[in-house]
RNA sequence: GUGAGUGUAGCUCAGUCGGAUAGAGCACUGGGUUGUGGCCCCAGUGGUCGAGGGUUCGAGUCCCUUCACUCACCCCA
């Protein structure tokens, strides 16, 4: 093997982009249909936009990103996710002066360097949706509403909304205090990890695994108990906009998000066919990030759908691939020059249409036709070839006729739009 | 960063206790049919056994090192 693609960065392949054109598809249709607006981003940021945005002490920021100084001596950084570009673009450009309220989606590829495993990459797509500049939690709700409406319309099925409210820059810190004071009394039963989790994030001790763990907040308050009376009622209101959407979701108080933005409304879509890696997408409210990384205080809400993760939940049966309409064979020497001709005509006419390069035997052009599933074979025979006629051979029902060259464009794209 | 598993043909995999020229199926090419696909039959092409070192009369097989991939931890989409 020569030289090979870095670790964590993947081909996508002719056979599987079928897949990829579908999902975008889809996306831009249900955001549009919502009022969303394409936005297109750079790759490269400035690193301080992600570390002011996303957070020193976040994993991201202090191990995953790809930083690098450039020519110009500056420190520039792939954007591991992109929401903060997104809000960068939105004030660069003042898009609150034409309308406070934007609606943006972008695709793309994210950076992180982690150890792959399924369903994570160093290079993966997201598709991420933004509302900037509302702070009513009907947007939470419509926000959701949208997202799984999209999940539905791809096919995706088996799926569970997971929701939780984290709390504002007022709550949050009191009861990471108050979680904090009853973890250190039974600290004696957790992990070496948790006791570490317990000094820098104690809310993540909800996803370790180890049994005394468990078992060591089993009891411990929930967000909900100390959720200040404005988030409260943010999150009822969130709650009563769902289920007048008829959207069914589970309530996870130990849901936590790792990028240190998120207020208020957190939600996951998660899915048990997706390995150890199950969210499909994740999202939230993000209050603050704005008055991070510029000073204006503009509410924000969005997700990020993870795109292989995504894809490989797609209905298996759905079939994504385009085949020929037409193979032409050119069995004889003479009927070679012709075969050329005639495609050239088709493909200006947006017929696909292949045909042989080699002059190979008629034999092993039919079976490359066959193999490459083309609906229809023209056969360019010497015989009919004087009279100005070709043999027009379906391959599904194996029927044949013979038909005049010159009017073929007629003839096939009248049959090809039939069916 | 940590742990486990796997590396043999383009793909999926056999390969016994260390023994002779490393196999099968699929795929590919050609033929059986001088001008007709799939099914069938015949033949052919294709290998640095991941790489490097070691043990041995002899290594795909045992040992060491290394690389890659996969899964999991961590964390996230």
């Amino acid at each position: 093997m020569g030289i090979t693609a870095i670790r964590g960065f993947n081909d996508i392949l002719p056979s599987e982009v079928g897949k990829w054109q579908f999902v975008e598809k889809t996306a831009r249709e249900v955001f549009e249909g919502f009022g969303f607006a394409e936005i297109r981003i750079p790759i490269l940021e400035r690193t301080e936009l992600f570390s002011r945005g996303i957070g020193e002490a976040t994993d991201i920021v202090e191990k995953e990103m790809y930083t690098f100084t450039d020519k110009g001596g500056g420190s520039l950084t792939l954007r591991p996710e992109a929401t903060a570009s997104m809000a960068r673009a939105y004030l660069e450009h003042q898009l609150y002066a034409f309308d406070p309220v934007a609606k943006l989606y972008c695709f793309g590829p994210m950076f992180r360097y982690e150890r792959p495993q399924k369903g994570r990459y160093r290079q993966f797509y997201q598709i991420d949706a933004e509302v900037f500049g509302v702070g009513n939690p009907v947007v939470d709700a419509e926000v959701i509403l949208m997202l799984i409406h999209f999940l539905r319309r791809v096919g995706l099925e088996k799926l569970e909304l997971q929701i939780n409210s984290l709390g504002c820059r007022d709550c949050r810190p009191r009861y990471r205090e108050g979680l904090k004071a009853f973890l250190t009394e039974k600290s004696f039963q957790l992990c070496e990890d948790c006791q570490r989790r317990l000094q820098t994030n104690p809310l993540r001790i909800f996803d370790c695994k180890v049994q005394t763990c468990q078992e060591a907040i089993a009891d411990a308050p929930k967000v909900s108990d100390f959720l200040c009376g404005e988030c409260d009622t943010h999150f009822d209101k969130v709650k009563e906009c769902l289920s007048m959407a008829n959207l069914d979701y589970v309530l996870n108080p130990r849901m936590v998000r790792g990028l240190d933005y998120y207020t208020r409304t957190a939600f996951e879509v998660v899915s048990y066919d997706l390995g150890s890696q199950n969210a499909v997408t994740g999202g939230g409210r993000y209050d603050n990030l704005f008055q991070e990384i510029g000073g204006l205080d503009i509410p924000g809400i969005g997700f990020a759908i993870g795109m292989e993760r995504l894809i490989s939940l797609l209905p298996k049966d759905k079939e994504f691939i385009r085949y020929p309409d037409l193979f032409i064979a050119a069995p004889g020497k003479g009927t070679h020059g012709e075969a050329y001709r005639l495609a050239n005509q088709l493909h200006l006419e947006g017929i696909h249409t292949e045909f042989d390069y080699e002059g190979k035997s008629l034999k092993s052009q039919m079976r490359r036709a066959d193999k490459l599933k083309a609906r229809y074979v023209l056969i360019l025979g010497e015989e009919e070839m004087k009279k100005g006629r070709a043999v027009l051979r379906n391959m599904a029902d194996k029927s044949q006729e013979e038909l005049p060259i010159d009017n073929l464009t007629g003839i096939l794209k009248n049959k090809i739009g039939k069916d």
